[in-house]
DNA sequence: GTAATATAATTGCCATGACAACTAAAATTT
DNA sequence: AAATTTTAGTTGTCATGGCAATTATATTAC
């Protein structure tokens, strides 16, 4: 059986899934947010106090992965954690002021950079992806 | 305005993308290779005497990752380079006769991965990547 | 109530992937 | 033909992402 790269959807669907990635990346460049930290954030703004479990069941990552994106967001100062009383185990996340200002700054960012790509994301498969 | 991230695009397409490049990971365990090597693999069948550059270009990835990933294949003795002998700057990527035979054991398992995984990509949004 | 098991978080290793800086070798300018 | 610019490849840094192993704490079994 014959299998083309060209056509298969796991290929279409992995250029152009790196394509949006990297043009949201460029366009929350100022406030050093990426695309992923970007992601847990809109969790955090639609829920403010969560767990780093919940978190990772949230944005279909596993926990190693979503702590290391908490440990940056903190070092930035846009989250706290507090050990969750319930729980000694656990972490509750909570937004600075600074996290939560961002939604304002950042949504627009987005927004901006999924209307730039309407168009031109599959075609023209030789296209750098820079 | 509004933004929800569960509805966006680009959640969803990396959400999916992930799952299925996880899913061929698994099926090709057995051979050590991985979704990106096996892309690269997929072009040297397709046509065997390449430049790195021209891979790169080939699989919309950037210089240096096709360079690490031709690495590993030429360390599992998959590949072989050899200088041009028309441009002493640029690389010519030959596949050894174990990189050949992948071809037919590696074209099934990714066609079983993609088979075993139509329908349920995209719903349920908090089952496990794993 | 203690032992066994399960769970939350952390850490380490490896593989992309973006990107900057660098080297060496063309290709182009003048 | 010498100087400039471009190009192919390499190396280093940082951020995911998969996964295994470890730790500390809860939960369950007995």
């Amino acid at each position: 059986m014959t299998f083309k790269l060209d056509n298969s959807l796991g290929y279409l669907l992995n250029r152009t899934n790196t394509r949006m990635k990297n043009n949201l990346l460029h366009h929350l460049r100022d406030y050093d947010v990426t695309p992923e930290q970007w992601a847990v954030l809109n969790r955090l703004w639609e829920k403010e106090v969560i767990s780093p479990k919940e978190l990772a069941e949230l944005t279909s990552k596993d926990l190693p992965t979503i702590v290391r994106i908490l440990s940056k967001l903190e070092k930035k100062g846009f989250i706290t954690r507090k050990i969750n009383p319930e729980d000694s185990r656990a972490y509750l996340i909570f937004l600075t002021i600074e996290g939560r200002e961002l939604q304002g700054k950042l949504t627009p960012l987005a927004l901006e950079a999924l209307i730039k790509q309407q168009g031109g994301l599959i075609k023209n498969k030789s296209r750098s992806l820079r």
